[in-house]
RNA sequence: GGAGAGGUGACCGAGCUGGCUUAAGGUGCACGCCUGCUAAGCGUGUGUAGGUCAAAAGCCUACCGAGGGUUCGAAUCCCUCCCUCUCCGCCA
C-alpha cells in the first residue's frame, strides 16, 4: 500500500495513478476518512491524557486514604466519552485501512502510460526463430501425436484447464522444473524454498491480491484459505511482521509450485492446448531489496529470467509493461514473450516485476539500515518460468519433421536421470 | 479432535492478590572513560507507530499474541480467537 502520508501531499499523483492503471479507488472519500480519523485521533488522546493524569491523582489519594470521590465522578463522564470516541475511531480506521488497500501502486516513471496492452513497449528481440523445412505442427498436435497430454481426461477428473501429462510428456514437465530450478540455485546464487500451496488471507493480502482478485481466486470457504495464484504469494510474505538487518539483504529466493487460477472472465481466450490454465507449474524467484538496489534489481532479474529462454535457444521479446496493463501491486513490470513456432504467436512465459515498498508495507516488512532507522525494504518477483508456454514453444520449436519430439540438450540428462 | 502448560521490549526474564512499574533486572548493542592491545571494569544511552513543532529537543497518546469486556484505572481480572510446547486420540 502507499504510505498515507504520501498520499495526503501528493493526491494528485495518486490519483493519476489510478487513471493510468485503470483502478477505481475512491481517493476522494479516502482523504475525507483520514482527515475525520486524525480528528478523533486527537480528541482521543486529549481525554486519554487528561484520564491519565487524573488517575495518578487517585491512586495518590487512595493511597493516602483521602476522599477521592470528586476525581472518580469526574473520571467516569471522562471514561464514557473516552468509550464513544474509541469505538468511533476504531470504526474510521477501519474504513481508512480498507480503502487504502485499494489504492493500487504507483507506476515507475520510466513505464509508458498507456490505456491496455496495445501500448505495451517492446524493447527488444532475442534468439533465432526456427525455421522449417515442412509445415509445423502446433503444440497439442505435437503433444498428441507423442502422446505427452491427455487434456480430455483431465477435464473429466477436475474440469477444463487441469491438464494430464502423460509419460514423457509429465517427464518433460518434471525435467524443465528441475532444469529451472538448477540454473537459478547453481548459476543465479538463488536460495530454495518449498512452501505451502494453500494460504490466509491475511497473506493474500500482504502481496495485493485481496481485496481486489478475491474471484480469481480458488477459495477453500470452510477454513478460509486460499489456493496460491502463484509462488509470490507464500514466498513474499515468510517476512511478514519481521525486522531484519540490512546484513541480512538482499535475499534471493526460488520456489516451485503449482498454482491454481479461476481465470474468471477469461473464458473462450486463447484456450486450445496448454495456453490458459486453471493449474500449472511455474518455478518463481523472488527477492527483499534495500530500496536503492530495487532498479538493479529487476534488470538482474530480468536477466535471470532471460538466461532460461537462451539455455532453450528459443526466440523471445521483452516488453515493458504500460500503466494500464500493469498490475495493482506493481511499480513496473517486464514481461518476456516467447515465440510459439508452431501457432506463430509470441506467448506470456514470465513477468517480472519491482513492488517498491507497496508489498512491504501492506505485508509490514522492514529492515533495520546502517544507521539504525527503520524502513520498509523492496520487494521483487519473477517467474523463472512458466511452464506451460514454455512447454508450448519447446514442443513447437523442437518437433521434427517425422512428427516426433527432439529433447533440447540441456534437458537431456533431466531426462536420462538413472536409478 | 480432547487434556494440560505457555505466549512480556533485539534476546533472556520479573511482574500476573489491578494504582509510587504507563514494564524491574540482566544480556546484547551504541557512545564515552580507563588500561600498551584484547578482555574486564565504570558511566551514559537504547523499541515501534501516531500526534504536537519550521525542524530538533521536549511533551502527549497507543502498543506486554489478537480482539472484546469489567473498572475512575488492566501486562495484571473475565470472555472469544490464534499460535507454540507436552500428553492422548485419529491419520499419510
Amino acid at each position: 500500500m502507499i504510505d498515507i502520508k504520501y498520499i495526503r501531499s501528493n493526491p494528485d499523483i495518486v490519483r493519476k495513478a489510478i487513471v493510468d492503471k485503470n483502478e477505481k479507488a475512491d481517493l476522494d472519500t479516502l482523504l475525507a476518512a483520514d482527515e475525520k480519523r486524525r480528528k478523533l485521533q486527537y480528541d482521543f488522546d486529549q481525554l486519554k491524557a487528561q484520564q491519565n493524569a487524573v488517575s495518578q491523582v487517585i491512586a495518590q489519594k487512595k493511597r493516602a486514604k483521602e476522599d477521592a470521590n470528586a476525581e472518580l465522578s469526574e473520571m467516569s463522564k471522562v471514561a464514557e466519552e473516552i468509550k464513544i470516541i474509541q469505538s468511533a475511531l476504531n470504526e474510521i480506521n477501519y474504513e481508512v485501512e480498507s480503502l487504502l488497500l485499494t489504492i493500487p501502486n504507483i507506476p515507475h516513471p520510466s513505464v509508458p502510460v498507456g490505456r491496455d496492452e496495445a501500448l505495451n513497449e517492446v524493447i527488444r528481440h532475442e534468439g533465432e526463430a526456427r525455421k522449417f523445412g515442412f509445415e509445423p505442427k502446433d503444440h497439442l498436435d505435437v503433444a498428441t501425436a507423442n502422446e505427452m497430454l491427455d487434456l480430455p481426461r483431465g477435464a473429466k477428473i477436475s474440469g477444463s484447464g487441469f491438464p494430464i501429462y502423460t509419460g514423457i510428456g509429465a517427464k518433460l514437465e518434471r525435467a524443465i522444473i528441475t532444469f529451472m530450478l538448477e540454473y537459478h540455485l547453481q548459476k543465479h546464487g538463488y536460495r530454495e524454498l518449498m512452501v505451502p500451496l494453500v494460504v490466509n488471507r491475511k497473506t493474500m493480502t500482504g502481496t495485493g491480491q485481496l481485496p481486489k482478485l478475491e474471484e480469481d481466486m480458488y477459495h477453500i470457504s470452510e477454513d478460509d484459505l486460499f489456493l496460491i495464484p502463484t509462488a509470490e504469494v507464500p514466498v513474499t510474505n515468510i517476512y511478514s511482521d519481521e525486522v531484519l538487518s540490512f546484513k541480512d539483504l538482499p535475499q534471493k529466493f526460488v520456489a516451485y509450485t503449482p498454482c491454481f487460477r479461476r481465470e474468471a472472465g477469461s473464458y473462450g481466450k486463447d484456450t486450445r492446448g496448454l495456453q490458459r490454465l486453471h493449474q500449472f507449474n511455474k518455478v518463481e524467484m523472488v527477492r527483499f531489496v534495500e530500496p536503492e538496489q530495487s532498479e538493479a534489481a529487476l534488470e538482474e532479474m530480468l536477466a535471470d529470467a532471460e538466461d532460461i529462454l537462451k539455455a532453450f535457444g528459443l526466440h523471445y521479446r521483452v516488453v515493458s509493461l504500460c500503466t494500464g496493463d500493469l498490475s495493482f501491486a506493481s511499480q513496473k513490470t517486464y514481461d518476456l514473450e516467447v515465440w510459439a513456432a508452431g501457432s506463430g504467436k509470441y506467448l506470456e512465459v514470465s513477468s517480472v516485476s519491482n513492488f517498491g515498498e507497496f508489498q512491504a508495507r501492506r505485508a509490514n516488512i522492514r529492515y533495520k539500515d546502517p544507521e539504525g532507522k527503520m524502513r520498509h525494504l523492496h520487494t521483487l518477483n519473477g517467474s523463472g518460468l512458466a511452464t506451460p508456454r514454455l512447454m508450448i514453444a519447446i514442443l513447437e520449436s523442437y518437433q521434427q519433421a517425422d512428427g516426433s519430439l527432439e529433447i533440447p540438450s540441456v534437458l537431456k540428462p533431466f531426462m536420462e536421470l538413472r536409478v
